[in-house]
DNA sequence: AATAAAGATGAATCCGCAC
DNA sequence: TGTGCGGATTCATCTTTAT
């Protein structure tokens, strides 16, 4: 089993520039924050914090580092597809500018995410809040764009309720914690693969592209190859770029089977309600009528729908008779059946599971 | 007992700058977020969201509200003292404009703070996470301010632990929204006092000047009053003014003793089964069965379970094995562990524990 | 009167294909 | 590129109505 991905190393913006346009279907951000840290910081014990200040983290002002900014989404925007997202992950040092920009620059914004921090660093000083999250933006690459969200699947994984904007997940520590052979830890700012995790099977699919041009430790690469995603990392350090590359080529990927996409409701073929009369589960002239009996309408040979003098299509009677602004007629209108009503719902159900579909 | 404070009533930036320079201690401010709503969002009920199109919240564009936003901020800085410092809500339509701004002319963020709505507004159409938060953003006038931070108090009044950057909140609703004669919410976006008690007791003193650029109904003026502290609130819609001046006239202020207290909410404890497998308690692929090993089902990495062609949450699946109409998939699906079949609510208890919700 | 069911509502950038 | 229309989509909490 190989990489199920490359790495670049060089500067991001030259080697996004480098990869042909709209050819990524996902990006994931992990910029330099900007952190002004001024001196060192010391815990109460006098123990120096191991803080966030290598060369590459320093930046003369907001404006060299918006430049920057502006530089890199710019990058990421040409290579991403029209529908294609993108995540940065930042904090309240750099991530006002990073969504300004993003913003500015066409990106549509879909969500903030926070992530919210199980055992944060306390706030040694007693100075402030202690800082127990990061924010992640999501954005499209345009306002209109058709991008990929799995809804039913988190939703199933989350107690059958839709997931919030707030994540709670650990830090990254411990095993999966990279670590050279000193035992000391090989990037500042490690991210938990369970946030990518969450990231990639949220607004990706199987087999989709996922650009990561702050490559870092190669987290993003790691989840990639593990659901199934093919990844292109950037990387300038050398030193990263090879950790990540024997990190990742140690993954195993996941079986297919418990990757595989699922038809939704959303996605599954469309069936016109006459077939159900061309079938023969319904007869022309059966009264369908709502729930509680309160509304009724007659069935016509050719599939519409009569409720006195209107005609229409299930959806609009079953919107008229209501007075409301639309109405699904599959769930809204049921049949007698055996002296119990069931939604004609149950009967494309039977249909679609003829077709295949489940 | 009069009003504690005074309302302006007029545009904010002339108001502010016809107060004297360094005479407020801290500002509030609840700008226009600049939502940009399209068209009409109903729910699946078919009832129509009620949803902010006020004028107030009309900018022509980024440029326009950056300018808007520039203009008040630089108010707003001419009246702070020093040491004082300054608080924005907002949302990703506007926050991260907010926040650059804020930092180019000047301002020193202290933290961003996370409101976790307890009972947000679901996303409808199932196209994005539940927008369950909005931001604050704390920042002291400048970079060497001595602001106000009253740590020992808040950690005192948290069971003695820091308290974090993510704070849990209900909406304001029932009693405390103001409602007019027909029954009508007044203000499109009142903030729960709880929010501002919090900000108020966290970085502001007893007798300290709150002024308020976004008076609205006048959460800032009732709550400062309740802790003692003087306001000047700045709104430019006299109903509006009106509402706040008799809301605020009925509140009554506390006695310093009982001023300390910081409760948060209670969470309601719910553990995601994906969250599982994020936490490698359980692989993806993972064959699941009941006690009995009748059923079987597959762990998916997204937290789904796959039985045959059906997918869906760990209930459902178990519901649909069985033919039965609901399922508790915790007690009911079982793990291999070591030779022995073991609940998945085993697990769930595991994070619980580390939650530290038991 | 007590309890249960039904209704209302909250800062929301909330569809996608065929023609 | 616009229009028409099929039909998919909600959680926690508080208030009102029904039993």
């Amino acid at each position: 089993m190989g990489l199920a991905g490359r790495i670049i190393l060089g500067d991001c913006i030259a080697a996004m520039e480098s990869l042909p346009p709209a050819s990524v279907d996902l990006v994931f951000a992990d910029p330099p924050y900007n952190l002004q840290l001024q001196g060192e910081l010391h815990r109460p014990d006098d123990s120096r914090v191991d803080a966030v200040n290598d060369d590459w983290d320093q930046f003369e002002s907001f404006a060299a580092y918006d430049a920057f900014t502006r530089a890199w989404l710019s990058a990421a925007r040409r290579v991403l597809k029209p529908d294609g997202s993108l995540w940065v992950i930042g904090s309240y040092h750099n991530i006002f500018r990073v969504g300004t920009a993003l913003q500015d620059l066409g990106f549509w914004v879909l969500n903030d995410v926070i992530w919210r921090k199980a055992n944060p660093m306390p706030n040694f000083r007693g100075r402030r809040f202690t800082n127990a999250h990061e924010t992640l933006i999501w954005a499209s690459r345009e306002a209109k764009a058709r991008y990929t969200f799995n809804y039913e699947a988190l939703k199933a994984g989350n107690e059958d309720v839709q997931v919030r904007s707030d994540w709670f997940l650990p830090l990254c520590t411990g095993e999966e914690r990279l670590k050279d052979d000193t035992g000391r830890k090989v990037h500042p700012t490690q991210k938990p693969e369970a946030l990518l995790a969450r990231v990639l099977l949220a607004s990706s699919k199987p087999g989709d592209v996922v650009l990561d041009p702050f490559f870092g430790s190669g987290t993003t690469g790691a989840v990639a190859k593990r659901l199934g995603r093919r990844f292109i990392g950037i990387e300038r350090d050398p030193a990263y770029a090879r950790a990540a590359e024997a990190r990742i080529l140690s993954v195993e990927p996941l079986e297919e089977a418990s990757l595989a996409a699922f038809t939704t409701a959303r996605e599954a073929p469309r069936v016109a309600f006459a077939s159900l009369i061309e079938r023969g589960m319904i007869s022309p002239g059966t009264v369908l009528t709502d729930e509680k009996g309160r509304y009724q309408a007659i069935v016509r040979a050719d599939g519409a729908l009569v409720a006195g003098p209107q005609v229409g299509s299930i959806h609009k009677i079953g919107a008229l008779v209501q007075g409301a602004q639309a109405c699904n007629g599959w769930t809204f209108w049921h049949v007698n059946d055996n002296g119990r009503l069931s939604p004609i719902d149950a009967l494309r159900a039977r249909i679609r599971e003829e077709m295949g579909v489940a």
